[in-house]
DNA sequence: ACTGATAATGACCTTCGGGTCAGTAAAAGT
DNA sequence: ACTTTTACTGACCCGAAGGTCATTATCAGT
């Protein structure tokens, strides 16, 4: 039991480790759930250790937010650069990654909970999330969507003017996942594929040859 | 200042100003960060008197939530039973009464709100509202689309398994309010409109013609 | 008016957890 | 070896907040 483990010195690793520690923790517990004390016997060090690298818990938690920034976007610019796929292939992509980078990772998902459920105490923090992630998603995709909508390929709907209901769904499956998944558990690949259906094609059958636009079709355009 | 106000017994009455004042502060700070002081100070009783209706912190929310279960439904299934109206009307009437109940209501928010971000201490409570608020609005709007579906209004698709991926938008409306709608505000109005259009036609042009089922749509039907 | 019953109070108790810092031990310097 | 530096430790501090209870005020019944 009491082993007094070797102290060692590692000021080089220490950050990751206690960063990795508090992700866990944060996303197992929330925020406002997880001690400092916790976090540093995760890592491996004694509690005074974590306030060396981090001076406040606050701080712990906004580097986390900062360091899980870009990386998702990096890949998704890549993809809607290929502007020769059509809409059809272009958000097949983006929701791929989305849901894995997104709705799967514990580490995003621990961030958006955090930012969801106690966002008041940070509001620069959520306004730099906002800024970061949602908006600059929200513009790539409205841009994809306003492209398809000029070669023809899509409908000149609202959604193409409110890109946010486009990712709705899977926004749904991330909040379901954190919260009621031991209830009644979420199976990610039927779900993407039912919203990527739903999104590109719609509930109703095709309208059937005459009167093109319009038909039973309510709520359109503009 | 300190101009002692006359203490009135008033029994009856307690209990619901109590609560009241307790959905305000949940909404605005969640159940973590709000102080039964405070609770009791905007219910314009003394701490103690709050301990007199309700054992503990935790029983109070536990009300909150479980007199605000049914209301919703009772809307909804009245709606839902006049089942001449076309699907599209149908949704749109759900929609709308989400939207109102769900998406609006400061209250029914603050409960989502709480049950994401801190639902981990009362998991018998998320497992309360799961099943009598959200597997009962699944089962009803996926009800709804397999008579549409029998009926041969919509595509056999797999959102009619999957109706959590119909309503996301609106779940994701909620989140938004709660937590980024400072940073950028929603037009709900709007929001629901895009949502609803989306849903019912998909993105895509309609297909032209000919092939009827297939052409340039992807992911389709089961 | 008096009095028993009880609604209401708020000072107090207790626990808990973020943050500190005097001290300890592992490297680096000489 | 010995000293110096500094990464590391964990007992301690202290404010905050949930919950208690002896006391006080209000009201109903007589």
């Amino acid at each position: 039991m009491a082993q007094d483990k070797p102290r060692k010195r590692r000021k080089a690793e220490r950050p990751q480790e206690i960063l990795a520690a508090a992700v866990e923790l944060f996303a197992e517990k929330g925020f406002a759930l997880t001690q400092m004390k916790e976090v540093a016997t995760r890592a491996g060090v004694a509690k005074g250790t974590v306030y060396l690298y981090f001076k406040t818990k606050q701080e712990l938690f906004e580097e986390i937010v900062r360091s899980n920034v870009s990386p998702v976007f990096n890949q998704m610019e890549q993809v809607l650069h290929q502007s020769d796929s059509s809409v059809a292939e272009l958000l097949e992509k983006v929701l791929n990654i989305v849901y894995r980078e997104l709705v799967e990772s514990p580490t995003r998902r621990a961030v958006m909970r955090v930012l969801i459920a106690e966002g008041r105490q940070f509001p620069e923090l959520v306004e730099f999330y906002h800024r970061e992630v949602l908006q600059f998603a929200e513009r790539l995709l409205g841009m994809v969507l306003a492209a398809a909508r000029d070669k023809g390929e899509i409908r000149d709907c609202l959604a193409v003017r409110e890109p946010r209901v486009v990712i709705g769904p899977a926004v749904m499956a991330t909040i379901w996942r954190m919260t009621f998944d031991d209830a009644a558990p979420l199976n990610i690949q039927q779900f993407m594929q039912a919203h990527l259906d739903l999104v590109l094609n719609g509930l109703l059958k095709p309208t059937s040859c005459e009167a093109g636009e319009n038909g039973s079709r309510i709520g359109g355009g503009v």
